[in-house]
DNA sequence: TAATTTTACTAAATCGGTTTACTAAATCGG
DNA sequence: CCGATTTAGTAAACCGATTTAGTAAAATTA
């Protein structure tokens, strides 16, 4: 037995389909359809069990309740848990999840948010490695709803749910120091966005502030197409300049680092000590100890999908730069 | 300016909506349309970057280009990664995933097939929790591109992507008894699918065939919706029993348990010894020591995408079903 | 009772594509 | 040079919903 459409229907119910679609969309009151004609409609569609094709609802009103989620990797637990929140919000008001992966290149995020826009996503929630892209520009001047976070470009003017990048991480680096950490090196991915290099940033003025001094050296960059063997060199250069701290930016490196450590330094986990913008729960027990920066995920999740939901009930707000204050997390 | 519709592009160029779509797609030289207009048609439709309306496309030709993705829950890594693997697999394609997380919840999960199916999305892959639900049921019945992993029902017929849950089990479980484990408990989720009953019926079997016999009483269940204190009051209930080793049938309460033996039972992280089924980084180097049965989570995904292209490409075959065979890793 | 309003419902346009069935003009074969 | 074929294109139907603009009959009002 094929799907039922709203066309059959009204031929089986000798209606017209106008009839039966302001019967489906409670609108039989205000259209004057007769409650006797009502319940005939509605005993019928529960009796075939009809489902609506949201196809061509979405093309008549050119909306799809879908939100597009674009993050460099939907595997990465800070972007998946997020994804999970972002899913149950929007779950409720009828919305659901179109995900894509960029890792961090910048044509993948020009193709996937083509692509999102050629499927009508009603709006966008991004962690964008290049907010200066093309379709970016070109979503922003159409006015679309977009919420940007994790990553910042402060030359483009859009809704930004963010942390306290810099700040937290002189804190957390001030925190290490206190706890006698003397030379301390830091890994990150390439920071081609704001986010990164704030973070950068506050270890350099945590150390400045201490009265270490920085040392350019001690900086070690890993490119984003090169991220084990890029990890594995870098920290195998710290280790052989002597420190006694690692600073990462974020989670990604982190978790490869602690993996190196247990596999290749068993003898340093102890005596080399960590400080990671991010936190997942293996850092509760795993060696090297590490201090991290845990950022607000039920947080970023729920103002992004307020912000996104205003959008769409179109109190239309002036732009948004949400900045959330992450936990410093010491362990031991 | 707003977005050019095929019309518009006809109009500008004193052409017909058909030699346009023609062109557009690749049917110009079948359908005798002379390369001049062609040029033309490729030539306007780049300078004003013409973007077809997927949804229009899709009400008329029946298929979305979209794979619905439905898991208990996206965030959990194992799922996770499988979903980044099947994006990766699906975008060369052009597909993408629409994602949806039932937390074992059988309404939830009705709901969500309810949802993709009116979506219309062109196929499923599902670790369901209730393979016997009734969306599942008519999908199955109406032949539709569906293939399920992780979970199986052998009452149902369709196509399963599944690992060697019982032997691989048992061969974890022997292992770990090789290594002196001699009172073994095992901590589960609810056996409601088949997997987790045979990941059990594993165990059981190590045990016996050990000659260690199995007590019903170290055989302890977790329900879903309380997996936290759950698990805590489990693994405290078995720590009083004086085991040497627990077995977990799943990642996620291997995770829980690890955090808590680290935080509660920190002078227990040595003596006693775990056994999971899945793998996690950290069980690299976390305590207590997991012997692990480690899932080949590429391959789960590359069958998956196979099966579902050979469907959706309508070489139209039996029913599969695929067990794959995971590897055991012991860890020092 | 005639004019007006309300009730109950419908025909047709629309969204933006694809596809079928057609036509007029040009070219070809004999 | 005439009929057949090929070339180059178009009009209109269609996918399955929503929505606008209407109509005929019944009820109300003056």
């Amino acid at each position: 037995m094929k799907k039922k459409s709203i066309k059959d229907i009204a031929q089986d119910l000798g209606l017209s389909k106008t009839t039966v679609s302001f019967v489906l969309n409670n609108k039989g009151d205000e259209k004057n359809i007769s409650s006797k004609t009502q319940k005939r409609v509605l005993d019928y569609i529960r009796e075939v069990n009809y489902q609506p094709n949201q196809i061509a609802k979405s093309l008549k009103k050119g909306n799809t309740n879908t939100i597009g989620y674009l993050v460099p990797d939907i595997s990465n637990p800070f972007f998946a848990k997020i994804g999970r929140l972002l899913e149950d919000h929007f779950w409720e008001k009828g919305y659901h999840l179109l995900i894509g992966s960029t890792d961090e290149n910048k044509d993948k995020e020009e193709q996937v948010l083509n692509m999102f826009v050629n499927r009508q996503v009603d709006a966008l929630i991004v962690a964008s490695c290049f907010i200066q892209g093309d379709s970016i520009k070109s979503l922003l001047a159409a006015n679309f709803p977009l919420v940007f976070f994790d990553r910042e470009d402060p030359d483009v003017e859009a809704n930004y749910i963010l942390v306290e990048n810099k700040i937290s991480m002189k804190n957390a680096v001030e925190k290490s120091i206190q706890n006698g950490a003397r030379k301390l090196g830091l890994i990150s991915l390439t920071p081609d966005v704001y986010s990164l290099k704030n973070r950068i940033e506050g270890y350099k003025m945590a150390l400045i502030n201490k009265d270490i001094g920085f040392d350019q050296d001690l900086i070690r960059i890993v490119d984003n197409n090169d991220l084990k063997q890029g990890t594995e060199r870098e920290l195998r250069k710290l280790i052989e300049l002597g420190v006694d701290t690692i600073v990462f930016t974020n989670n990604q490196i982190a978790v490869i680092a602690i993996w190196l450590m247990n596999t290749f330094y068993k003898d340093k986990v102890n005596s080399i000590k960590f400080v990671s913008f991010d936190n997942v729960d293996q850092f509760d027990y795993s060696l090297p100890k590490v201090i991290s920066v845990a950022q607000p995920i039920d947080k970023i999740a729920k103002y992004s999908t307020e912000i996104i939901e205003d959008i769409l009930n179109s109190k239309k707000s002036e732009n948004k730069r949400i900045e959330l204050t992450p936990k410093l997390i010491e362990r031991k």
